[in-house]
DNA sequence: CTAGGTGCAAAAGGTTTGCGGTTAA
DNA sequence: TTAACCGCAAACCTTTTGCACCTAG
């Protein structure tokens, strides 16, 4: 029901620490509202999922624990269009289909087998990557349909 | 000099024409100033630099212009942090270099070969790819090593 | 004990909107 | 001629900041 157990809680704390963060019941709350439902949540969205467990977070703390999140690498940050930052849990190699109608974001697998290795001019050091796939997702291009042909 | 002669004028207009936009001498501006100096400005950096040649030309111009270019296919937009969106006439299939130090944005060739098609669920329709490099550039990582290295 | 974290409220970006006047086609 | 576009200024949304208090280690 819950992803984070005892155990779960001390790798957290763990995980935290290595990075030279303290553990906070707050960070906990954050990570858990990300882990519970998966949908590319902004910042705003957090705050309001965590409130409900924990009425007296603020605003600013959200960003915080989530700043703390991603320094760590429990989560990744996405950025997909002029709009709020959204917050992921999947460390897991893979890209983000953003549907440019409803706004709805997916994960998307990339291939297994390694992309070719994006050569990088001298001196580059490449730390992460971010792969955004924009377009129509099947509701949306099934809603689309109907309108024309309804016009 | 300036990369719109009256020629590539025509070009231009043609291009806003077919995706039902009027031609206006602030879109040409605007775009003559992206196509000037290819570091991925911000709205705001576009709009300082337009407003030496038109000093009239207003903040929500700026902005109409940069979406009506995006949206015919003049323009790329680029989001890599929380920060402002960037501007980039590059059309050519290439990726962004994102120095998280000094937020310098980079162009990065990309594979010559095609990469392996990203195999998106069925339904999902795909319009175009952005895809980042998160890390530190040339420049920065030298200064880091300075500064270490003299504390 | 104390550096780091929290909550609050205000400020600071960055972008959008509404409106009366202007202009490209 | 007129729908599209412009400039202006205010509104809006997202994120950051400063400060007094609190707490994990």
């Amino acid at each position: 029901m819950n992803a984070t157990g005892k155990e779960a809680g001390a790798e957290f704390s763990k995980r935290l620490n290595t990075v030279g963060f303290r553990f906070t019941p707050q960070r906990q709350q954050v990570y858990d509202v990300l882990l519970q439902k998966r949908d590319h949540p902004t910042a705003e969205e957090v705050f309001f999922r965590a409130k409900k467990h924990m009425p007296d977070i603020s605003h600013a703390t959200v960003y915080n624990c989530l700043d703390a999140l991603v320094e760590c690498g429990l989560v990744r940050q996405v950025q997909l269009d002029r709009g709020a930052a959204r917050f992921c849990p999947n460390m897991r190699e893979h890209g983000h289909f953003y549907c440019d109608a409803c706004g709805r974001v997916y994960d998307v697998n990339l291939p297994e087998k390694p992309r070719p290795e994006i050569s990088l001019p001298k001196g580059f050091k490449a730390q992460r990557y971010e792969i955004a796939i924009h377009g129509i997702c099947p509701e949306c291009a099934n809603k689309k349909r109907f309108n024309a042909s309804t016009l």
